[in-house]
DNA sequence: AATTCGGGGAT
DNA sequence: ATCCCAGAATT
């Protein structure tokens, strides 16, 4: 579609955004690295939430150079209480991917971009339209509610054969000569008018939309309700000697891998103390005293009831180290990146706090 | 096709 | 409490 045959909702879209669109850094720009890397933050992500993000993680790695030769474990410090960790590893490994086999330069269409690790169909069209104008349309979570209200769709949003019908409608809507523009608008246009409480009171599409007429915009988007959290009870143990730290990078396949804490022991419920801890003799023996610990630490999926201990071990005791765990000090153990449940669990304990805080 | 990956803000 | 956020990878 060029301009001279808009569909009246484009025309709508991109007039609606020519005088509501917000001053968004990331918008200042088309070069592919920052646009990427903003597109990875905001996955999932609100706007207020990755924007400090953003500028953090750009100042550190100002170039995917940078990113590529940077140790991994600055990275994901950098992205710590970001959450969706996986996204800092797939970040590393795309620019060490680019920088090494694309000589630095991105990919510059969709399909080529959609390879790269961590990059779905989603920030595959958004780099491919913002930097290098490509009329792919972005569906994300915006699209599926306006399309959904504007045109009456009912299906299930939450069935991956949705994607498919969404997207076939908004590439019939979006201009060819002005598809980044369009994709900025439509999703901005989600975000602040068709907001999932809308505003249909000032919206300037509210007379040609199928919701609106039909009073359906609390009905639609369909979206079939997601199944309740699971309970899990973490027991921790802050196992200290001579201003050292017992703790362990979590590299299983479960939440939090490539971040550190201490000592865990996992139980199917609320907890005592118990007598043993997992590889561990006899740690149990020395001074233990419980300690304040987050009541439940609340994640998408899952509810982390949190009990913790502190076990301080006389200096001239031996304590074999078991396979993954390693003896930090405060210092290096502040340089790791580390789960909100266990930066809180700091937070909450004067003693910890003082310790792990310089 | 369904599940798993975080954390926070708005309601 | 519940929803949802500029989703992607895995099962």
């Amino acid at each position: 579609m060029t301009k001279d045959n808009l569909h009246p909702f484009s025309e709508a879209i991109l007039s609606w955004y020519s005088s509501n669109a917000r001053d968004l850094p990331w918008r200042q720009t088309q070069d592919p690295y920052v646009i990427w890397l903003s597109e990875i933050i905001l996955q999932q992500t609100r706007v207020a939430q990755g924007l400090p993000y953003f500028h953090k993680l750009l100042n550190t790695f100002p170039t995917i150079n940078h990113l590529a030769e940077a140790d991994e474990a600055l990275l994901f410090r950098n992205w710590q209480g970001l959450g969706y960790y996986s996204r800092a590893r797939n970040l590393h490994k795309t620019a060490k991917l680019i920088a090494q086999k694309y000589h630095g330069l991105f990919p510059q269409t969709y399909h080529e971009l959609v390879k790269l690790p961590g990059i779905g169909p989603y920030t595959a069209a958004a780099i491919a339209s913002f930097s290098f104008g490509e009329a792919v349309p972005v569906v994300d979570g915006n699209v599926f509610r306006i399309l959904a209200r504007y045109f009456g769709i009912e299906i299930d949003i939450m069935q991956s054969s949705a994607r498919k019908e969404f997207t076939e409608i908004a590439q019939q809507l979006i201009p060819t000569d002005y598809a980044a523009t369009f994709n900025q608008a439509i999703m901005e246009f989600g975000s602040l008018q068709c907001s999932p409480v809308p505003n249909c009171g000032t919206c300037p599409l509210r007379l040609s939309c199928v919701a609106f007429e039909t009073q359906r915009t609390q009905l639609l988007p369909n979206k079939s309700k997601s199944k309740a959290p699971r309970n899990r009870y973490f027991n921790y143990f802050i196992v200290v000697q001579r201003n050292k730290f017992l703790v362990r990078m979590r590299a299983d396949k479960d939440i939090w891998q490539g971040l550190w804490e201490f000592v865990q022991h996992e139980t199917l419920q609320v907890a005592e103390l118990p007598d043993a801890i997992g590889p561990f003799e006899n740690l149990l023996t020395f001074p233990t005293t419980e300690l304040q610990a987050p009541a439940k630490h609340l994640l998408s999926h899952q509810r982390i009831f949190t009990r913790a201990w502190l076990i301080q071990v006389p200096d001239n005791v031996n304590i074999p180290v078991p396979e993954n765990f390693q003896w930090m000090d405060a210092q290096d153990f502040e340089n790791c990146g580390k789960p909100v449940l266990i930066l809180n669990l700091i937070t909450d304990n004067l003693v910890l706090h003082e310790w792990l805080h310089e």
